[in-house]
DNA sequence: AATGAATGAGGATTCATTCAT
DNA sequence: GATGAATGAATCCTCATTCAT
């Protein structure tokens, strides 16, 4: 059975069961075994590739922040206004991928990561600054002195409402919330002029 | 030498512990023997007074709860005015106990957990609920018809600080993270003018 | 079943299993569970008195040396003469305990971890160093100069004869190493008149 | 790219880091594919020339066994003299080669083998049968009668300090040794005349 | 000949939980 | 009430060995 070049095919699913895996579990409290099972190969396998369970880990939590960043990029792409790219940067965060019960339990337990990860830390600076960055982009043309505070404040309000949305009952909850943000977001807008 | 009424003390003892330990690790991967040698007991004992591991940190949680349900009780009773209680609201948030580490660690695990434990979700949800009807309560006479998404809003802007603050690497971002969301407070009702 | 006071129990137990298991295996290669089981315990328990395998394995090489120790001591003491306690210390590596398949099993290890683990190390530097002073005390008043290289050259001549009895084939080799040794010591002690 | 004639080449590298690998870990804990990794192949390689590890272990086991004849061999071809093919034969064993760490190592892990693996076994069987049958040779024309016991101690002697030499701190200890080897030589001698 | 992918058994260690005392 | 002895399942990780290519 066994095959060249299939280290990149392994990896990839084994980041992609690690993600299935704590998604259905909700935490990190996941065997290698089971994540090497769904992954359709053996633990020692997974092993093998990525060297161990916190690494497997870290490559799944990569894997998410990168898909959210390509969401990210995309949204940018498409918006031509600075009001619709922030529209986008907002919808990116509550649409698709990144909404699905698996994603939102890779954020929660990456934050709990953060805590003590020295890694996940990094990993999680990074996209704090990058989502500062693209609202201040767009913000400053808008808003002009006002626009590092209004950044820091949509941020806040965006991980706020995803954490809202992702743990309450309402199936409808992330496209509430993403309304809810593009109307506060007019309102900082408004009362600005 | 077993004493009588000990019940209440040892209960306490443990959920005391029980903060600290989850504090330290950072995550709920800490062990009943652990937390009962910090208390002062033996595991067995911590089993016969809780029944197992996750009553144990069901109790820890509830005492979090109660604690910061405390710190804003407090904060309403001492202010006067619709704006100083909501201020009051905010720094509780922010202010002594709710920012030590261990209750950091506290919150960021529950977050976790609520996502699979029903009894967890539950008090999540209560904790949500009271939040904003504490906020609506004194928005209402501020903003009007707009008081609930007011309302919503500076609650999530309110965990989405948190989450940044203690994720972050500034010691005074607590502080920070109260003044800006005051400052935030005062667009919200100043646009509503 | 548990009782108390069992620590000392079934850690004697734990480092007669020990040693019986290295003997029977002849090497290092056994299991904590192997080990557990014949001291009819579980391996849980055994890390909980231990700590570990190499504690297990280390408490095990003190007692084969403390064993050993007791033995000069005792031939030392029904001793009257010199010449009497030297062939006495000859006789106590040859006889009874010493020369039992696993307690043989547990020195050649032993000398092979020692060329690691500084533990092993230290414990084999204190034997040999009581065998040359336990010889030496009573080679000098029969050879006076020529004592402290005639009690190397006993040493060397003592572990040299044990190695070579200890892997052949002949079940009365101890015997006869003994006898020759003794021989060998009047040799030594002839020349030098 | 495979090549003919490779198998010699291959078996002699496997046979080298094997004793070089064996020499590090001062234990025969060492994977095949460490073994193999420094021989510069893949581990399914080293099983297709040895068939196994244990093996690879007999055959590197061979090796130092034969350099050892070696150097027995050139020492007794360049003395004249019995007294000085003596003197060859002990400065063999603590000379060049034979005391290098990977080889001390080896024959330590040997005499442990040698207990339950009958080639290993086998094998010291006729390296000690050559030993005494070398001293014997030399040690019959000085000693008559005596010699056969002679070599016998000579050659636990050579064991011994052999031992201690290698397991003891002095970094002269080999050169020590082999002149104290010499000078109770020279005493077994003079005691015979 | 040579590789390295793949397996799966095995082992040390940890831990929640139970229970005799 | 209180202890800590005891268990055994569970987990991560390692490794000899096999085998398709």
């Amino acid at each position: 059975m066994p095959k060249l070049g299939m280290e990149p095919i392994r990896r990839a699913a084994l980041v992609d069961a690690t993600i299935a895996e704590v998604g259905q579990a909700g935490s990190l409290d996941v065997t290698v075994g089971q994540i090497a099972r769904r992954a359709g190969m053996s633990s020692g396998l997974a092993h093998h590739y990525f060297g161990g369970k916190d690494q497997i880990f870290a490559a799944a939590m990569g894997h998410i922040l990168s898909m959210y960043g390509g969401a990210v990029r995309g949204a940018l792409a498409r918006a031509k206004t600075p009001r619709a790219r922030l529209d986008g940067i907002i919808r990116a965060s509550f649409d698709g991928d990144s909404f699905r019960p698996e994603v939102i339990s890779a954020w929660l337990n990456f934050y709990v990561q953060a805590q003590t990860s020295p890694d996940a830390r990094r990993l999680l600076h990074i996209y704090q600054a990058r989502l500062r960055s693209n609202l201040l982009h767009d913000l400053r043309p808008l808003l002009g002195v006002g626009a590092p505070d209004a950044a820091e404040n949509l941020a806040s309000l965006i991980d706020g409402h995803y954490l809202r949305a992702a743990l309450g009952n309402d199936p409808d909850a992330a496209e509430k919330a993403a309304d809810q943000l593009s109307a506060a977001l007019d309102s900082m807008l408004g009362a600005a002029r």
